[in-house]
DNA sequence: TGGGACACGGAGCGGAAGCA
DNA sequence: TGCTTCCGCTCCGTGTCCCA
């Protein structure tokens, strides 16, 4: 007689609250790392405020999203990077379908466009612009993937490109020591080095060191069907740019769209051609 | 056929904004 | 400052659909 996971329960609940197309509307809704009233979700969901309203109070209850009261205004969020991360990862697994629907109408159609060239994926880049910069971190080695198999990536490769540390959280080594990677560094799929720590320090891009949340983490990226980095370096780069207007929200949906400055910026720091973010 | 889940509309409440 | 209007949210009752 075999004994039930106890994660069985728990993993029941939340599938339970996903499971449902107008709270799976809301939650990609979400994923732009705003907070939305219950309004403006029942309209995107395209169902009636009351219904919006109580799938929004399930999903408030069920610990997946956070509620915000002012005044006569309720405005809910996701409740945290891993929720962002779950939906977004389970969007990665249903793109194929989704790509395959032809779009109904030019709006649709450069909507569509406008999101696969760059958007946001809660709190950092994703798109033709999230994988940009992720490559182009990477090959300038402040960026390592570490989700190979261990037999092969377990131990730091040799070559020329090989960075001086890494850190997923304020890890480093000596220049040129190889070491193993810890199983965190594994999981999170990316890690900073220390000359990719010294790249954010130089760029006036401040780490969160405090957060519990990876430094450095990958996120499956559901038009590009590559990771994209995510993770306290993610949502930091992120919300700089934004701030000083690198890049732009188009509209109000997840969408950006690198500025002439942002291009400039990116250019100077990372080494990236303005047809890579177009 | 009954139960559960979902959706909808109407009524009521309360806050924000506009105006005198 | 107080009143009115508008708007958003919630509650409640009801209808529909699906499944055992």
């Amino acid at each position: 007689m075999t004994s039930r996971d106890p994660r069985a329960p728990e993993l029941a609940r939340l599938a339970g609250l996903i499971a449902d197309e107008t709270r799976a509307a809301c939650l990609l809704a979400l994923l732009d790392g705003r907070a939305w009233t219950a309004g403006e979700l029942a309209r995107h969901a395209g169902v009636a405020a009351s219904t919006a309203s109580e799938h929004l109070h399930r999903l408030v209850a069920g610990g997946v999203l956070a509620e915000e009261r002012q005044g006569r205004h309720r405005y809910v969020r996701l409740a945290d990077a891993r929720v962002a991360q779950l939906v977004e990862d389970l969007a990665a697994q249903v793109a194929p379908g989704a790509v395959v629907r032809r779009p109904r109408g030019l709006r649709e159609t450069s909507s569509g466009s406008a999101m696969a060239r760059g958007r946001t994926c809660y709190d950092h880049f994703a798109g033709r612009l999230g994988i940009a910069v992720t490559d182009a971190l990477t090959a300038r080695g402040l960026l390592l993937p570490t989700s190979e198999p261990e037999g092969r990536a377990g131990v730091e490769r040799s070559t020329a490109r090989r960075p001086e540390g890494l850190s997923t959280g304020g890890l480093s080594t000596p220049a040129g020591a190889p070491r193993r990677r810890t199983s965190e560094e594994r999981a999170t799929g990316f890690a900073l080095t220390d000359a990719g720590l010294r790249w954010f320090d130089s760029a006036g891009i401040t780490l969160d060191r405090t957060s519990r949340r990876p430094l450095a983490r990958a996120c499956l990226d559901w038009t590009e069907r590559r990771p994209h980095l995510a993770g306290v370096a993610g949502a930091a780069l992120c919300r700089h740019a934004l701030d000083v207007g690198w890049c732009v929200r188009i509209g109000s949906a997840r969408a950006v769209k690198v500025t002439p400055e942002g291009e400039r910026a990116l250019s100077e720091l990372l080494g990236i051609e303005a047809e890579a973010l177009h």
